[in-house]
DNA sequence: AGGCGTTCCTGGGGGC
DNA sequence: TGCCCCCAGGAACGCC
């Protein structure tokens, strides 16, 4: 499940391939994956298609052109495979091709990621919450953000609209890492604690960068898988001993995710009398 | 406002 | 072995 430090590392990967490169065709193998556009746009929208730049948004991938963008989604289970060479899957959704005889195979078996077409960030700007590698994103800023919510605290880490990049695996492992309780109420948690979360995203975040990202099923780049799944300290462990105090790790239901937590040194902070 | 259920998808695992 | 059912989950959407 791609999260901030795979898309990053999908980037990282394709970025050398592309830019500069002059994208000749998108391909859509699977009718709905150009979620805002057809094929025929991409020749009549994009004057000169010389890929500019690649980046990362959020959990977009960003292939900049002159006046225009075009953001992927992989969502659960897309992959991009860059090559010269045919590559055969079932899972073909879209095939963007590049005047170096280079292609980007966008696999993905669940079908749940999209291709945009923008004439710029503004659009996925609107919707999504600061960067929490970004320079901007300081505990204090953090602090009022968190405390400015009464909401809990694992669903509005989850919330792309509060705050980018971050899903399932980094958020267990963020809130593990502060000892804060997934079930605990965002304002109720004491300033410390979130100082200490603010802290352990950005720790985590780069930390799973460095590792070309989690591999937990789905996750890999040109087939090759990320490092980070040998760091996990809970996502997945459950009825393993906490790497803190020793207690078992338990699966629990939280904000419609499964969610691992040490229910011993991961504090709850809620109302009460509720 | 925020929580919750539903939808989109398919493969894989559990149960029998 | 086989078949059915349920589950995984990012994000959008509708409902309460």
């Amino acid at each position: 499940m791609p999260e901030l430090p795979e898309v990053q590392t999908v980037v990282n990967h394709i970025r050398p391939t592309c830019v500069g490169k002059r994208l000749k065709r998108i391909q859509p193998v699977w009718g709905k994956v150009l979620h805002n556009f057809k094929e025929a746009d991409v020749n009549l929208i994009l004057d000169r298609p010389k890929v500019v730049d690649v980046y990362r948004r959020a959990k977009f991938i960003i292939i900049s052109f002159k006046n225009h963008i075009i953001a992927i989604h992989l969502r659960m289970t897309g992959k991009l495979n860059v090559t010269d060479e045919h590559f055969r899957s079932k899972h073909i959704t879209a095939v963007l091709e590049f005047e170096n005889d280079y292609s980007i195979y966008f696999e993905d078996v669940r079908k749940f990621g999209r291709i945009y077409l923008y004439d710029d960030l503004k659009v996925i700007d609107s919707k999504h919450g600061p960067e929490p590698l970004g320079k901007n994103f300081t505990n204090q800023l953090f602090k009022k953000m968190v405390s400015q919510k009464r909401r809990n605290i694992k669903a509005l880490l989850l919330d792309q609209t509060f705050i980018s990049g971050l899903g399932n695996i980094y958020v267990d492992e963020s809130l593990w890492k502060s000892g804060i309780h997934p079930s605990s109420t965002s304002n109720l948690v004491p300033e410390n604690k979130i100082f200490s979360l603010h802290s352990n995203i950005r720790l985590t975040l780069r930390e799973a960068i460095n590792n070309n990202g989690t591999t937990i099923i789905d996750f890999n780049v040109n087939g090759e898988s990320g490092r980070y799944t040998n760091y996990l300290c809970v996502y997945g462990k459950a009825g393993e001993p906490c790497l803190k105090c020793n207690d078992r790790i338990e699966k629990l239901k939280i904000a419609g995710r499964g969610t691992y937590v040490c229910n011993k040194c991961q504090m709850k902070y809620v109302e009460k009398y509720s």
